[in-house]
RNA sequence: GCCCGAGUAGCUCAGUUGGCCAGAGCAGCUGUCUUGUAAACAGCAGGUCGUCGGUUCGAGUCCGACCUCGGGCUCCA
């Protein structure tokens, strides 16, 4: 019988005999490449070890040192969590299982409606290991569709990825549509569809942790049933595994909601609503000093600043098509005026709060006749609208239904277009990367199917501007397709924080529509009546997620500029308490924002409390400050200085408050 | 909105199968202590146990509805 030779990835080639797998290659090659060994990819499609190869074939080795490793790891382990909870709840069946970023999951129906509770994750942990250990072979097979379907008989889901696949639907990647249905076996009673490849067996597994289950619907949609769902987290070794938690354990310690408690910075009463926050005066401090810097960056890039009220009349959201694509999202109306007597429920005027600041900035534009010298016109506000979020998905600052938004809208003639929009973006960038953001992508969002008004021709024309820009950028550019808003397409700018984690901020949209539907005009250089086009941006989007987002980036230790309290003087006995006085006066002097406090309580103490305040200063004054007029300097994150002059620590300061550190 | 879970003092939590006057630490207040870099000591005060209704001789504890929060789905700035 005839060899084969295959070629590995350095260009090398290796001759196996016929009927070789990549577990032999592997093998033939090294005794640790062998047990490393997770898939192998052939001629870039991964495959099973247990694949027999072929003559000519281009084979790459995946071991668990390649990060490729991972996905083909987590999807194994998903299986052996569906293994556990068929065997466990005798009589439930499974839906979709993938891996996703950092982990997997996997769907499941259990008898008569159950649902999972914490306990029943340890139980299922404890069970998988038991799996694992058992070191169990995935046997791969394949079955035309009518023996598929009969194989997966208890397990509607299943077969309808089936009949999905066979219709011509992606059916999630359960499966391939070209009729055949391929199966992977660990036990005689246990048996997954599959499209592969998977681990040779399952005792190479065991790096994961089961974190979450929950509800969701089957694909994702509101009309299908809900199931079950199972979360874990998976990494090819125990060393990232432990690493990912930790960084969990580390997000957690920074999580907004919890330090805004702590720190004292907002809050959201039960008694307003929810989703409605009340600032307190050391977040008000933060959000002014937000709001200031973006105003004056706004003035000098050429903004003009406006107001806008928080209810109108419903005329003006008919006009502007709010109602008719985005009456989910607001608030209900209300009738006012109505005349005594009047039991009419449609009597009166109907109100409503604002979802949007668009309707109102437009009427500024249109109030009264404008030139094409007046063009760019960019009008900007700190608008707060209000938006009818579902209950279920109100979540801290970051999703609210009260909000303000830093809005613009900016009316430009087509030929400008291009270039306001390259300028905006940059202006969106540079200004992020003042607020300690500096890690960027881009997202851009086309026309939404169901949901658009305008004609594809004046879609594709906006899209066009905006990808124009982005690509300008040098950013990596992700497409989310049909993710634009009911008026237009729209870039989004998604910033990386400390910790890695990736936050929607800003948006930029291209606007054909509200200009048309409030027939907006301009008089141009040839005298005749033009439309304009008007482009929506908001940079934090709303100042609360933004605000959010800076506490969790910064773990609550806002740098000196934006620092609630930048320096605590602690007095060491009451002897020193009026040089302590004197010196954060003068601080106070120089526009800092200075406190004492009183040797009421240890200096220990006293440190301890203004650490827990993460403030960037602690400032500690005794005899010797007192008689050299210096003082002790005990920064944030840095070692203790002493008989420091006054003058140069408030220099220090002033310099960290100008570079924004 | 849908699935699950939770709501006890400002915060973090205890409170056994329904049964004596609902507890602790931190925070707060009052004293004492007068401190050189991450927790001095003592005392005081603080709760209609989320709200409303029901079961019961008796409800923080059991049941229902609503409100709010957390995790997930869907949606989104």
């Amino acid at each position: 019988m005839a060899d084969i030779t295959v070629s590995l990835p350095d260009g090398s080639e290796r001759t196996l005999p016929q009927g070789a797998t990549g577990a032999d290659l592997a093998a033939s090659i090294g005794k640790r490449l062998a047990r490393d060994a997770v898939v192998v990819e052939v001629d870039g499609a991964p495959r099973d070890l247990s694949a027999p190869l072929h003559d000519g074939d281009r084979v790459r080795i995946i071991t668990v040192q390649d990060p490729a490793s991972a996905e083909h790891l987590r999807h194994s382990t998903a299986h052996v969590l569906a293994q556990a909870v068929l065997e466990l709840w005798p009589g439930a069946t499974f839906a979709g299982g993938p891996p996703i970023e950092h982990g997997f999951y996997y769907d499941f129906e259990l008898p008569d409606g159950g649902t999972f509770t914490e306990d029943d994750l340890e139980r299922i942990d404890a069970k998988m290991r038991e799996i694992i250990a058992a070191d169990q072979p995935f046997e791969r097979f394949e079955l035309p569709l009518d023996d598929a379907r009969e194989l997966m008989a208890d397990h509607p889901y299943k077969r309808a990825f089936m009949d999905l696949a066979a219709s011509g639907d992606d059916a999630d990647g359960e499966v391939s549509g070209d009729g055949v249905i391929s199966f992977y076996r660990n036990t005689p009673t246990f048996v997954d569809m599959c499209l592969g490849p998977h681990v040779a067996s399952t005792g190479g597994l065991g790096n994961f942790r089961l974190t979450r289950h929950g509800g969701a619907y089957f694909r994702g949609s509101e009309r299908n049933p809900m199931l079950q769902r199972i979360y874990a987290v998976a990494f090819p070794t125990a060393a990232e595994l432990e690493e990912h938690l930790r960084v969990q354990a580390e997000a957690e310690l920074r999580d907004h909601r919890r330090l805004g408690v702590e720190l004292d910075l907002f809050s959201f009463p039960e008694e307003i609503g929810s989703g409605l926050a009340v600032f307190h005066p050391r977040g008000g401090i933060v959000r002014r000093l937000m709001e200031d810097y973006s105003r004056r960056r706004h003035e000098e890039a050429g903004y003009e600043f406006v107001y806008s009220p928080h209810i109108t009349k419903a005329d003006l959201f008919e006009t502007s098509g709010h109602l008719q694509w985005f009456a989910d999202g607001m608030f209900p109306p209300m009738q006012v005026d109505v005349p005594d007597g009047a039991d009419d429920g449609a009597a009166g005027t109907t109100y409503y709060l604002k979802p949007m600041n668009c309707p109102f900035h437009i009427l500024i534009f249109r109030s009264r006749m404008r030139s094409y010298r007046d063009l760019p016109l960019r009008l900007f506000e700190f608008g707060t609208v209000y938006r009818y979020e579902k209950s279920g998905v109100v979540h801290g600052l970051t999703r609210v239904r009260g909000m303000t938004q830093d809005d613009a809208h900016i009316f430009t003639t087509e030929e400008q277009m291009p270039d306001e929009l390259a300028g905006t973006l940059t202006f969106v960038l540079d200004l992020l990367r003042d607020y300690g953001l500096d890690d960027f992508h881009l997202e851009l969002s086309t026309r939404p199917p169901e949901k658009a008004v305008g004609t594809e021709a004046e879609w594709e024309r906006a899209t066009e501007a905006l990808r124009g820009a982005a690509e300008g950028m040098g950013l990596a550019l992700v497409l989310d397709e049909g993710g634009g808003a009911f008026y237009g397409p729209k870039i989004s700018v998604q910033a990386r924080d400390a910790i890695g984690r990736t936050w929607q901020m800003s948006t930029i949209q291209v606007d054909f529509q509200l200009p048309q539907r409030f027939d907006l005009t301009y008089v141009g250089p040839d005298g005749e009546r033009h439309r304009p086009i008007m482009i929506h941006r908001a940079l934090f989007g709303s100042v609360e997620r933004f605000f959010g987002v800076l506490v969790e980036h910064y773990a609550g230790a806002f740098p000196a500029w934006l620092a609630p309290e930048q320096v605590r003087v602690l007095p060491v006995a009451d002897t020193h308490l009026d040089y302590a006085l004197e010196v954060a006066a003068q601080l106070r002097g120089g526009g800092f924002r200075v406190d004492v406090a009183p040797a009421d309580e240890t200096l220990g103490n006293r440190i301890r409390r203004a650490k827990g305040d993460k403030l960037p200063y602690v400032l500690v004054v005794g005899d010797d400050d007192v008689a050299h007029r210096t003082v002790g300097v005990n920064p944030r994150g840095g070692e203790v200085e002493r008989d420091v002059p006054l003058g140069s620590f408030a220099e220090r300061l002033h310099g960290d408050v100008e570079s924004k550190r």
